[in-house]
DNA sequence: CCAAAAGTGTTAGTTGTACACCCATGT
DNA sequence: ACATGGGTGTACAACTAACACTTTTGG
């Protein structure tokens, strides 16, 4: 025992439909309830637990917060600046999740969670502003080098929705048929040969991940929270 | 308060010649003198302070058992499964580091502090050679798209000392035709004008560090050991 | 002069990007 | 028929990799 407090936080991630129906990349947070920062919105979390891995408590405190299973759940950094909490010293382990729209429709919704735009959030409490601009940096850099994108989405998936994927955050269009002939060449995705009809076009080509390739590469570690 | 250990480890590289005098990936690990793991090589580290940054305790812990001061520092991972101590929770939250050639010979060396090739350990104390692993990883995917390699390098060196070091870490050979118009092209380096004499060839020219161009881009955080 | 490493030039192959164009559907 | 997004083809630029070649030193 050291005096330090232990606490694990997840930065979550999801596509949301906004008033006008165009999707926005979101995060869920919480109100404070307590001193310091009562009344502040900050990330979902709560203590480590003896007996639980971080992995397992970053899962845990996010469902019991917001009700949310995530998709995709990899550590992000450990913050331990020895001032950020006016109330003592605490290191947070923080994590950051992306979960699919269906199940972003799903979470708890109370007046203390509430979903936020990801680009323009209050004045959150502690470093918690900070924690969330590298997360949305991280999420940016991977998405580029990596497969997460499909973790927003379903069991299946047009082309053009991963491409909004991408497009939404990137925050750039990109060439759909370029992006077309990246993905198939990445083979991360296999065509089920099905097709969704009822719109008021050529009906597009359905896709399923190729389960055998992996979302990302994680080096020696085993990945967290890949399905 | 739950029960938890803090600490904080740190994986040091450094480049250092074998008998033969060929420059070889190295770490250096501290013996155990106590139980769980006594006699066992480990990472060097200790516990957290309360009143000290994470940053600032990885530094300190590094230089009182080794000896050295990193070139670069960087948090690298957060490890903390319920069972990697069999003494109790343990958290550890691990740096890597890199220390330059000439610092490295500087290196406290006793019956309890050696030098280990990269890719020859022991087995370790804990969860340390995953660790390791994982740090290693790191190194080799971080050398190729960023500039830490001169972070191993003195002042002012070669170009083609600087495409051993990449060499050596990613274990092949690299043209150097083509290395060479690399680094010119990334503006990482400056030719100083100089030239090393006394070679049985053509002398080559000496570069330094361009110190306005970043070694790494670690998007919102601040580097913490960038010099 | 010769060996060895420094440094430059050239070319072929690959990848990225822009954009023209055809395809299949609902209205 | 036509508007709309799905999907294919193509051409050019940029980058990469392989390697031939020239330069400069010590012996």
């Amino acid at each position: 025992m050291n005096g330090i407090d232990l606490a694990v936080s997840t930065v979550i991630f999801a596509l949301r439909p906004d008033a006008d129906d165009r999707l926005v990349l979101s995060i869920p947070l919480v109100r404070r309830t307590r001193e310091p920062f009562e009344g502040h919105w900050a990330l979902p979390g709560g203590g480590a637990d003896a007996a639980e891995s971080l992995d397992a408590t970053a899962a845990r405190t996010l469902e019991e917060t917001t009700g949310l299973t995530p998709a995709y759940l990899e550590q992000l950094y450990c913050f331990g600046e020895p001032d950020r909490s006016p109330s003592g010293r605490v290191v947070s382990i923080v994590y950051w999740a992306l979960v699919r729209g269906d199940e972003a429709e799903q979470a708890t919704i109370d007046e203390n969670v509430a979903w936020f735009p990801a680009d323009e959030l209050p004045r959150l409490a502690f470093d918690h502003n900070l924690i969330v601009d590298y997360a949305l940096w991280r999420l940016r850099n991977k998405l580029e080098y990596s497969r997460i994108a499909h973790a927003f989405l379903g069991e299946t998936f047009t082309l053009t929705a991963l491409r909004q994927v991408h497009e939404i955050v990137l925050q750039r269009p990109l060439d759909p048929a370029n992006f077309r002939r990246q993905i198939e060449a990445s083979r991360a995705v296999v065509p089920t040969g099905e097709h969704v009809t009822g719109g008021r076009h050529r009906p597009p080509r359905l896709y399923r991940y190729d389960a055998t390739v992996d979302l990302v590469d994680r080096g020696p570690l085993t990945p967290a929270g890949i399905r």
